[in-house]
RNA sequence: UGGGGCGUCGCCAAAUGGUAAGGCAGCGGCCUUUGGAGCCGCCAUUUGUAGGUUCGAGUCCUACCGCCCCAGCCA
């Protein structure tokens, strides 16, 4: 009874910290109340398919899907596609494949902005009746040069007063592909001196002869961000637009042209915080610039912050949405450090990954007593966090391979693996003691020679005797072999951004993100591995399947590794094993 | 030096004006057939600074300091 009391408050106490009631959530939680009945919330990801997905839009996709789902809403999909110029199909389909892996539905509301290019324009020409907006003939330097500076109110365009007529034919011969790009645009006239500066008579429509990934050719004028981005919410019932900090600035324009073409409970913008991760970089220019000059193998590489490379990393959806609830949703810049991303992918994987055994670095090990011809079957536990999981059958013979670092002839104190005279317990298997050491010409050690105590199977002694090291073991006659890559962070600073303003962020690349083994071997039941499951390699972290791999031979990328305090220990004695 | 946003522990992040949650990281210890996991303990006398109001201030007022964003026909 009073175990389970605490259980109770234990797992309450870990529901609160998983749920904080950030500012946002309030916010709609009081803005639900407000309307009398039927209030519901409609919350939209509107990304442009400029590029691929990463954690940063993560935090975005589980903000808006998460809350629709909490307060029984909808989140809409849509892809905010008013520039043909830089968007793709390809980008299209590899943001929709990365959202539904996260785990989120849009059922029905799959939109586009360019679906809406003909109610959009007839918002335009609305605009224009209302003598509100106008086109202009100024070229863009003109236009940036008249448009002021920080401290300097701008000055009017010469074409701003033009007649509703004559701005509803060259709006409509500019739709009808009359003038060249950047001849002429449509503006919003509102107030050239105004000191925010979104507001000084912003372009709505622009000239644009590139064709468009879904409209082709059907258009020649398209609509901005702030033009487009407000009015889609609202064609789209949206109620609460959340971006980042940068657009707080055009929340003014947003109100403004909501309120001008006369549309009733307006959606609601509010910004948040982007998010930073630390040792890498979060944005897309900067991703596709790694990506075009070769620095990474392609957006899915495993090094790399994007959802699909988080992905073949071996991260699970899981990870990432428990990762995007926990660090919260603020005002404030900050940078989450990857250790705490680190975390969540542990986390998740230790009650999920199933445990398995495989040698990165490996060092032949004979058990001299031991049978030649003898296979045991060796049963081991699938995964000591979930009993569900069951357990599986090892093969057991006289010649094994353990971990290189797992044996050291001249061992350091508190080392409790493998060394002469010790003895240790192979996992789940026997207690074998060192007795030899091979070494080749060079000095280097070639093969063990231990002999093993029959009474010990399982790994314990009937004596009672204690044993403190456990390590791991593959045996050499039913080995797999297997390539495995282990990565670091791409950069090796916090901010490759900023930590060094001198000096191109590619010279803080890190040269060791990532390291090739090759002799690596493999327990026979990891052949068996079909799909995206991530393991357990035990004692030396999370692995997956890479699709690199072939029938003959596998190729493992590591997720993360294990939480190591013996490398903590060895790292602070100054020392290396 | 125009406007906007923001300053609470190394990194995140809570706190109707009522006496600074929690997580990550770190550090000690227990336990352990993964040096994993788990468990226990420690880790902000103080909220950018300086004043003020108040019985009482992270919360209110004033001034100052610092960081971020805005001058794309990008989003």
């Amino acid at each position: 009874m009073q175990e389970n009391k605490e259980e109770i408050k234990r797992k309450s106490q870990r529901e609160t910290t998983a749920s904080p009631n950030h500012f946002i959530r309030k916010l709609v939680s009081e803005d639900l109340k407000k309307v009398a009945q039927g209030g519901h919330l409609v919350t939209r990801f509107p990304p442009e398919p400029n590029g691929y997905l990463h954690i940063g839009h993560a935090k975005s996709i589980c903000l808006n899907f998460e809350l629709a789902r909490e307060f029984e809403g909808r989140c809409h999909m849509r892809f905010d596609d008013t520039n043909p110029s830089s968007e793709t199909a390809e980008y299209v389909s590899s943001i929709l494949e990365d959202v539904r892996w996260l785990g989120y539905d849009w059922g029905e509301h799959l939109y586009n902005a360019s679906d809406q290019f003909p109610p959009l324009y007839d918002l335009a020409i609305k605009l224009i009746q209302l003598e509100l907006a106008y086109v202009c003939d100024l070229s863009s330097e003109e236009i940036f040069q008249k448009r002021g500076t920080l401290t300097e109110p701008g000055e009017n365009s010469p074409y701003r007063d033009r007649s509703i007529e004559e701005n509803l034919t060259l709006f409509e011969q500019m739709k009808a592909g009359a003038f060249a790009p950047g001849k002429r645009v449509l503006r919003a006239k509102i107030d050239m001196a105004s000191s925010i500066l979104p507001m000084r008579d912003p372009i709505l429509y622009r000239i644009v002869d590139t064709p468009h990934h879904r409209t082709g050719r059907d258009w020649s004028i398209y609509p901005m961000y702030d033009f487009a981005h407000c009015l889609t919410d609202a064609l789209e019932g949206v109620t609460h637009s959340f971006c980042t900090l940068e657009f707080t600035d055009h929340r003014p324009l947003y109100d403004w042209l909501l309120e001008k073409l006369d549309f009733h409970d307006p959606p609601k913008q509010t910004e948040f915080a982007r998010l930073n991760l630390s040792h890498t970089v979060l944005s897309k220019r900067i991703l596709k610039q790694l990506v075009e000059r070769g620095h990474v193998s392609g957006w899915d590489d495993p090094r790399m912050p994007t959802i699909s490379g988080l992905r073949r990393r071996g991260y699970t959806p899981k990870s990432i949405r428990d990762f995007c609830e926990g660090i919260g949703v603020a005002k404030r810049d900050s940078t989450i450090q990857m250790a705490r991303l680190e975390f969540s992918v542990r986390e998740h994987l230790n009650s999920a990954a199933p445990r398995a055994m495989a040698v990165l670095n490996p060092l032949k090990v004979i058990i001299t007593n031991y049978p030649e011809a003898s296979v045991e079957k060796i049963t081991a536990i699938n995964n000591p966090e979930d009993e569900l999981q069951g357990t599986r059958e090892v093969p057991f013979t006289r010649e094994i391979w353990i971990e290189r670092e797992d044996f050291l002839e001249n061992p350091p104190k508190k080392f409790f693996r493998l060394a002469p005279g010790r003895e240790v317990r192979l996992r789940y298997a026997y207690l074998v003691t060192c007795q030899n050491v091979l070494k080749n010409a060079d000095g280097e050690i070639t093969e063990v020679h231990c002999t093993y105590d029959p009474e010990t199977r399982g790994g314990n002694a009937p004596d009672g005797r204690r044993v403190k090291g456990t390590i791991h073991w593959v045996s050499t006659s039913h080995a797999h072999d297997a390539e495995i890559r282990l990565f670091d962070v791409l950069f090796n600073v916090e901010d490759p951004m900023t930590s060094d303003p001198n000096s191109d962020f590619t010279a803080h690349l890190n040269p060791g993100s990532v390291e090739i083994l090759k002799q690596a071997k493999l327990e026979p039941s990891l052949m068996e591995s079909e799909g995206e499951q991530t393991f357990q390699f035990e004692r030396m972290g999370y692995f997956i399947k890479d699709r690199d791999s072939t029938a003959e031979r596998s190729v493992w990328n590591r997720t993360v590794t294990l939480r190591d305090t013996w490398a903590k220990t060895q790292t602070k004695a100054g020392r290396k094993i």
